[in-house]
DNA sequence: TAGCGTAGAGTTATCGATAACATTTCAAGC
DNA sequence: GCTTGAAATGTTATCGATAACTCTACGCTA
């Protein structure tokens, strides 16, 4: 491997010419320059990063943990996250918790030892605490996205989930709905929680009967199996004519349990959820839901990031920034069925 | 942020005991190990793993470079990356190249840059050959996914995408259909030409019409601006009866325009297309597609990749896995309309 | 008890770059 | 021709780890 004392042997100056001319710093004559140019180019040239990062102490690269790189709701996110860094000279990599509180603390520790210079996360949930305090000892700046976490003072992007929940129910009893029924993601999570709290405040606001049975609370991520959702849908005993999903795998989980019992949405029920589903809404514009601005989620995260990392305003207070729900009507919503 | 000095000095040993303590390597008492583990962990240290890549000239991290990092085909292909790269002990990293040769050739550089141990690319086409031509100039071991590029040898994994042009053109035949237009990517990918490739012998075989019309070729990646898609179908003097997509990304935009023009699939056209949409699929399982194996893409380029890396048989010769294509039937696909 | 082997440590050089300081070069001014 | 100061370049130390070598102390053997 070419290394900067080639160049500066075959170019008859010093390393430290060589890597002022790389760098574009201090003073050099065009002269000197022009040579150092062509022999980097003839020999094919590349700084070695790592040996730059080691005495620099930054790497120029951050990180982008999220929980489901499959779900379009966090790939999306990290096309906006990426735009931000890119527009900004760092490089972002990206790392894939699957909602596993272990995987996630393998991916802090890879983290930990890369010396990335900062971190956005979508953490697993609450138990991530332990998980953040290690990246704060460590003073690896980061920025919470989509959940918050109880117990640790950062800046979040957050989605209203609340008057997300808020709205679904509204939407659902406007068309005629009393019994709504929700499946969810586990309370641990703050975004779950209050999609939940948000959902049983305009139950009983509107007077709708909400039992604990009608609630079922299980994981965010994709399973391989759909029984637990079979045995919740047989155990209420008045079956509901609608149902709120609180993302979009459980949607699609439910869907598939749906019409696997010959259920048709939104005929016999009607189904909404929370996050879109990325271009596939658009394939057939189907499902009612609460759409996320996820790109923005990326994007204003990493601009959030990158202030703590240049600290303009150094140790400004946290920011927790609130991006709105939107409701977008599609078509798995109607009447209920008459009795 | 602590180093190994610190350990060492807080120890009462050197820095080499500490380093033989974290590596196992070595002789080291109990007693000192103990203490060295102690101190370690009450200081919160984490080794710098710049330094070490520095002295190790290895990284232990794998990079993957896809086109479309919304396209589900990707992901799970990521996945199954993942997957085989961690049960190595390897880390892996992600990169985007939006089917830009631009983008691509700067995460080359990055690439280069980092020192990582090997990629595993999907080139954006075939003008991608110097940026491959780079890696092999640096000695960093690279697996081709998905595409094949001529001019360099390495080791690739393909999907049968002649064998699948070809089955699409005879389903699509077996209901009657002889008027099956086909919308793909660019010719400069061989994946996109394999698939053309396909159809036009299956076109003859079958003794249907295909004249230059019927062909529309433009990008897998997707685009805001569905007007190309729209002059095409008006161009065409007699209109298809079917259309077949190159990848899932220009299936949902046609089915975007059919849909707008109020033309219904399957009983006004058929629709089929390469690649599946992932969870997708299952929401509302309707479009008939010829499917990859994603996951084993990634899974197998992976372990390709480390065999190069860790030189089992030093220059081998170059591997090509093909893996099947399969046609999952769904419900786009009807008799054409009676005229 | 001298000699020797080995377990258990330490020392020094190195990876490839850059910061901080040091030195050389050269043109302008008197 | 000599001084002076800025421009241009070089030298040395350093980042945090590890490889390769060296050293020390102790126990066993003859």
């Amino acid at each position: 491997m070419v290394t900067i004392y080639d160049i500066a042997a075959k170019a008859g100056v010093s390393a430290m010419t060589v890597s002022r001319v790389i760098n574009n710093t201090g003073k050099i004559s065009d002269k000197t320059r022009a040579k150092v140019k062509r022999v980097m180019e003839e020999l094919n040239y590349v700084p070695n990063q790592t040996a730059r990062s080691l005495v620099l102490q930054q790497t120029r690269i951050l990180f982008l943990l999220i929980t489901d790189i499959t779900n379009p709701f966090y790939t999306t996110l990290a096309r906006g996250a990426e735009d931000a860094a890119t527009k900004n000279g760092f490089r972002l990599l990206f790392g894939n918790s699957d909602e596993s509180l272990d995987k996630e603390s393998d991916y802090i520790q890879t983290i930990l030892s890369t010396r990335v210079d900062g971190v956005l996360v979508a953490p697993a949930g609450d138990p991530s605490l332990p998980h953040l305090e290690k990246l704060r000892r460590h003073n690896i700046p980061f920025v919470l996205l989509d959940r918050e976490v109880p117990g640790i003072g950062c800046d979040v992007v957050l989605g209203d989930s609340k008057e997300g929940g808020r709205r679904l129910v509204e939407h659902l009893a406007e068309h005629g709905h009393r019994r709504i029924a929700m499946i969810n993601g586990s309370s641990s999570i703050s975004s779950a929680r209050l999609r939940l709290q948000g959902y049983r405040e305009a139950m009983k606001l509107h007077d709708l009967p909400c039992g604990e049975l009608d609630i079922y609370e299980t994981s965010f991520g994709l399973r391989s199996d759909l029984s637990g959702i079979e045995a919740w849908l047989d155990a209420m005993p008045e079956p509901p004519t609608a149902i709120i999903a609180g993302n979009n795998v459980l949607a699609l989980e439910v869907m598939s349990v749906l019409r696997k019992r010959g259920i048709s949405v939104p005929e016999q029920i009607s189904l909404v959820c929370f996050d879109d589903l990325g271009p596939y809404a658009d394939f057939d514009p189907f499902i009612t839901v609460i759409a996320q601005q996820a790109y923005h989620f990326g994007y204003i995260g990493m601009q959030m990031l990158l202030e703590r990392i240049q600290e303009r305003e150094p140790s400004a207070p946290w920011k927790k920034i609130v991006l709105p729900a939107e409701l977008i009507v599609r078509r798995s919503v109607a009447e209920p069925p008459s009795p």
